[in-house]
DNA sequence: CCTCCGCTGAAAACCACTTTCAAATGAGTT
DNA sequence: AACTCATTTGAAAGTGGTTTTCAGCGGAGG
């Protein structure tokens, strides 16, 4: 019945194993990048989090969301090729990128993952991971 | 029988429409480019360039180039989240990019094109463009 | 061959990180 | 509770690739 994967679990026996200290700030930080729900830029979180703690500072977070990266626990993603978005881990889904107004959906097809493997395959090519992006305009931007 | 499709056609016409002018260094820029069957990086472009006119700076290279995406003769890509790589137009492919030795394989299947269509079709998107990077390990690389 | 305005190259500015460093703080030890 | 000391923190400085600025150059129409 053990193995929790409760994140907040997994973050602190990262830190115990690394001999890294568990911090108020980590905690604020961590506690709020894993409410939201949305891919959160770093200066949006650490809006987020000064709204709790305005001494942190924008390292802090960024400094943070790398150990969440580390412990498996955040993505890094590269969208308009502007700043990082980050999210959290969890069920694989690829994105579609409204181009006027950026919003993004998210989407999800097994059938597609399936091809890819069998591309992969055809090369023997390894797959470690996969960026699938859709840039277009949303049904909310088609009518102006 | 008219309507040439030539590269160095499009990009003088998109320069005679917009009032640009017709210079030795982008004839070599363009022309280098052009030649070039891989992705460049502006750098590697520069240094293509320089053989045939040393005195061309990195600047002209990179303004050539967004030049070039503009009248839609290039695109631009970020894989790695380094530099960007710049690859003509033309048929379109997707990539698979060995994260152990950075090479670039591309690849191309129709079944995913359809489905991304059907997939975007769902939610009323309209597709402008996408993305689809497989990252992995090359066959050469899983054997050391 | 003149003149106008786009073009060029070097240098400076930008921007989003990423690293550095002295001071502050967890957390074992006494 | 006080001591110790490696880890953290925040501000500031550094990076690296790209983008803009600007003074002089040069294409091309008159």
């Amino acid at each position: 019945m053990a193995h929790t994967q409760d994140p907040m679990e997994v973050l602190n026996r990262y830190l115990d194993e690394h001999g890294m200290k568990h911090t108020r700030q980590r905690e604020i930080i961590v506690g709020e990048f894993l409410k939201s729900n949305k891919h959160l830029q770093i200066e949006e979180l650490l809006n987020q989090v000064k709204k709790i703690e305005p001494s942190i500072g924008y390292v802090t977070v960024y400094r943070t969301l790398m150990l969440l990266k580390e412990c498996g626990l955040a993505h890094q993603r590269h969208f308009g090729d502007g700043k990082s978005l980050f999210e959290k881990a969890g069920d694989h889904h690829d994105h579609m990128i409204c181009i006027k107004c950026g919003s993004i959906n998210e989407f999800e097809d097994d059938r597609i993952e399936k091809l890819q493997e069998q591309v992969a395959k055809r090369i023997n090519f390894k797959i470690v991971s996969h960026r699938h992006e859709i840039y277009g305009c949303c049904s909310r931007c088609q009518n102006e």
